[in-house]
DNA sequence: CGCGTCAAGATCGTATATCATTTGGAATAC
DNA sequence: GTATTCCAAATGATATACGATCTTGACGCG
């Protein structure tokens, strides 16, 4: 009853806010909003026909997931990361992530360890013409048949948290690192067989987490060699 | 003018959304706003002599740290933990705790181990005339001076957040679990003795967190013999 | 006596309006 | 030519207003 289609749309069971929440975050995990992009609340507002209210409610929210930043009287733009944090979001990543795949460990199928050994697979051949971009995609792929069935969502969800401030790095480490993408594929492979046989947990934890943190080392090594890249 | 020493002075250099946002925040971490408590837009903002647009804001970002819960029309209520949520809570808690301890390890000068034994000491002298909440305060304490010098802000973070989300739970597992404070004590000074002699990282860690796992296992176990608790 | 319907109050959702702050550039002085 | 000041446009911050939705309890019917 009460059609009250005096405006024109009803309510789409979604709240404004809550769709402009989901539109400026869909634009800065595609990528169409890079980081340091300035959101202007105005022009937010007026793309979506709404009012700036809901746009500014759904940037708090952004700004709380560390996805956005904002100042004061100024605005808010992507939040960027500079080399120290993305450090620091790599080594925090390499620990849950690591944890989330040996929890995940014993309740991988042999249908889904077979997945991953084909995006692995995909990974290996691709390592003669190179795509950094493409092989970021398959290696996030790959890890996340490992973790993601992982019974315990909240740990499932700061994984996801952690990826998500890494995509503010334009391509991951495969971009500077060139040997480090076929040292990559070893180490899933080595992963791969240590769940089929059941190692230890812990094993498995470690070689999760050390697979990362051996990324985040080339990362480093090479920012040493070459000086600072421009991440600002 | 002044006749309410908080509206019409300067911005005090804090927006009244960010001023909301803290207010409602410490009521919460208090203890005064109780879990499941409703929080009130008009009300709020009404206490604070604002308008309800900035107290929305807030409770935006409290919303997206988990610390309130938001439904549609409804309206906000202080975030409440039930028991399978607890678990999970405990169990991520048990990896990015045991991580940042171990981080933190090798950083402890002596007059902080010293000052986490006190603390320690403490705990052990409170067995008789057992307290719960009382105890729950120095074991917070006492882990904070394990963790708080955590050289990666990030992990910090997260360690923080998840303390923050075992509030929800009056007085964590010793109210209900008797025998486990004793065992606490021991671990702890377990833990003190690891870091002083400077044993593998890996140990320190794995200890940290298997004290965390055990005060978990204390708890489902209880559980499992007496039922479920009253927990919402 | 139980159940459905409806109306009133409470509360949320959003638009519009107004004030405050920042920022960039033009005008002016040196 | 450069630096400084000041003004105006852009943008953010907040208040108010009104419509939408939910909740609650009264009322009537079976």
């Amino acid at each position: 009853m009460a059609l009250t289609a005096v405006s024109g749309d009803e309510p789409a069971a979604l709240s404004k806010s809550e769709r402009a929440y989901r539109w400026i975050r869909e634009r800065i995990e595609s990528g169409r909003y890079v980081p340091g992009y300035r959101l202007v609340l105005g022009q937010i507002a007026r793309e979506l026909d709404v009012s700036v209210v809901p746009v500014r409610e759904a940037i708090r929210r952004l700004e709380a997931e560390g996805l956005v930043t904002f100042e004061r009287n100024v605005g808010a733009q992507v939040a960027m990361i500079e080399v120290t944090e993305y450090v620091h979001t790599m080594q925090s990543l390499a620990i849950i992530e690591g944890a989330a795949t040996s929890l995940t460990a014993h309740l991988m199928t042999p249908e889904r360890i077979a997945a991953a050994r084909d995006i692995n697979d995909a990974m290996a051949a691709s390592l003669d013409d190179f795509n950094p971009h493409r092989f970021t995609e398959l290696n996030k792929e790959f890890h996340a048949v490992l973790y993601e069935g992982c019974p315990n969502p909240h740990i499932l969800d700061l994984v996801h948290k952690g990826w998500n401030r890494m995509r503010a790095l334009r391509d991951s480490t495969f971009s500077f690192v060139p040997g480090r993408a076929r040292d990559s594929v070893t180490e899933h492979e080595n992963i791969l067989t240590l769940i089929e046989s059941e190692a230890a947990l812990l094993d498995i934890e470690l070689a999760a987490r050390n697979h990362r943190l051996a990324t985040l080392e080339a990362f480093t090594a090479y920012q040493q060699a070459h000086g600072p890249a421009h991440t600002s």
